[in-house]
RNA sequence: GGCGCGUUCGUCUAGAGGCCUAGGACAUCUCCCUUUCAAGGAGAAGAUCAGGGGUUCGAAUCCCCUACGCGCUACCA
């Protein structure tokens, strides 16, 4: 308790900012801040061929948006940067060259090539995929003659052959793992720069990171985690593996068969809060069952206790519908301000203004506003019939109903109001001869 | 294949030995409100707590086995 405590989301900058990544934020920043500590962001770069520049800015903006932005990050600052691993390179290379000195780690040549061609063959044989240690014993003379001949290396952790590993999971309990399994994984690439595996452990440790939260899918690379910082002589942290979020058939959520990316939701028009309180729901709980609240409730109550262990399944029907009810929650005029950047550029805003309470109710994301008011503002060919068509009208029915509805809507009382409009929405089936259910 | 993690209504979950003939929410259905559509209110249906063994006076809750699912198994993260 007296530690400081510290927590990190370390998205790679790969593409659209993932809905992952907003889950996993939420977490560690309630906590971090629950415990009065730091929320930090890193951006893990080190695959270059995937790298993505515009993806770090967009990270940032749909965390903004969702109200989790970093206490420390890239173009936010803070005393343990640079936040970007590609800026810290150096750093990688000096703990990696050093675990070789103390023989912990060791240099490979083995080229692509051979390893490509190892694993054909054990797939061949029917063997696991491993590395075959080729390089593990090589002689003080076969490395000096490697370096010599300019053969390029990668650096590769020498796990012991005996024995286990064993780390806490907050969430889990203990898990352990034969340390035969883990295969003299690689640290540092050939270009220098550092494999995921180390990267982490080095970053986590000169950022202080005291709790490292992150997705069930790390778990398996834990015990490599762990024999690092051991290795190193380092503190090892804290760790908790959150339920991997899942698509409706339970595989890993992707983007086939989701909607992943914070940009989506945002362009639909999907409130932040109810983003946060749905995200919140998926693995965690309030302690008093309550299942609508806010990110403070979550600082204010999250423990690792409350957290399940199964994945749970994303469910775009139940995040709508927490969605409506926000947008219902809010006053009116904060509703058309949150409304106004989903609105066209040409139309006509205090109209939009006045309608909006009309359709306030009917409302399940922003950026339905639109189409389901078209009528209001003009003849709208193709809109669909929900507001005050009968459903089963016929194609002619169902223009008159508009067009009379559009003379009546100018002689109801303003402002527009819920009432006004049901009242008047009543005179017009009368009007018409409208019946219920028709 | 190997290793690991998991398994309560269709979905999100409550539940930490007796309060459980398993509670809530979303979705579904019915009714009320309403001469539209929603929203709101009230109900219904929906889970032999994956299956099987234990432990115990007593298990969704503890232990073991099996099944199934998922994840990892890259010079990706």
């Amino acid at each position: 308790m007296a530690d400081k405590v510290r927590l990190r989301i370390a998205p790679s900058p790969t593409g659209d900012p993932h809905v992952g990544t907003a889950y996993m934020a939420l977490f560690n920043k309630a906590f971090a801040h629950h415990r009065g500590g730091q929320f930090i962001l890193r951006v893990e770069d080190t695959d270059q061929t995937r790298y993505n520049e515009t993806s770090v800015r967009e990270i940032i903006d749909s965390l903004a948006w969702l109200g989790l932005l970093p206490d420390e990050g890239p173009g936010i600052g803070g005393d343990y940067g640079p936040y970007v691993q590609t800026e810290r390179r150096d750093l990688y290379l000096k703990n990696a060259n050093e675990l070789v000195e103390r023989g912990h780690a060791y240099k490979c040549f083995c080229t692509k090539e051979r390893l490509d061609a190892l694993r054909t063959e054990q797939a061949a044989r029917k063997e696991p995929p491993r590395y075959d240690g080729h390089c593990r014993y090589l002689s003080a003379e076969e490395i000096a003659s490697n370096l010599a001949e300019g053969k390029t290396y990668t650096i590769r952790l020498k796990v012991p052959e005996e024995g286990q590993t064993t780390f806490n999971d907050l969430i889990r309990g203990d898990i352990t793992f034969d340390n035969k399994e883990l295969h003299d994984p690689i640290l540092l690439k050939s270009d220098g720069l550092p494999v995921y595996h180390l990267a982490v452990v080095v970053d986590d440790h000169y950022m202080e990171i005291s709790h490292v939260v992150r997705a069930e899918e790390w778990i398996s690379s834990t015990p490599l985690h762990v024999m690092l910082y051991n290795f190193f002589g380092w503190d090892v942290p804290y760790f908790a593996h959150m339920p991997l979020l899942r698509n409706s058939d339970h595989s890993k959520i992707s983007k086939r068969k989701n909607n992943t990316s914070i940009k989506w939701y945002r362009e639909q028009g999907y409130l932040p809060e109810a983003m946060i309180n749905f995200l919140a729901l998926m693995g965690w709980s309030m302690p008093d069952g309550s299942e609508l609240f806010g990110y403070a409730d979550v600082e204010r109550e999250f423990t690792f206790e409350r957290v399940t262990t199964g994945g749970p399944v994303f469910d775009l029907v139940k995040l709508t519908n927490i969605n409506g009810k926000y947008i219902r929650s809010l006053p009116d005029d904060e509703l058309f301000a949150r409304l106004l950047p989903y609105l066209p550029a040409d139309m006509d805003k205090t109209r939009a203004r006045e309608v909006l309470p009309v359709l306030k109710d009917r409302l399940t994301r922003l950026g339905e506003f639109t189409e389901l008011t078209g009528f209001f503002f003009g003849p709208v060919p193709g809109y669909p019939a929900t507001l005050l068509v009968p459903k089963k009208g016929t194609p002619e029915s169902t223009q008159a109903a508009l067009e009379q509805t559009k003379v009546l809507l100018e002689n109801l009382p303003r402002p527009w109001t819920h009432e006004t409009w049901e009242s008047g929405m009543r005179a017009l089936a009368d009007q018409l001869g409208v019946k219920a259910g028709d």
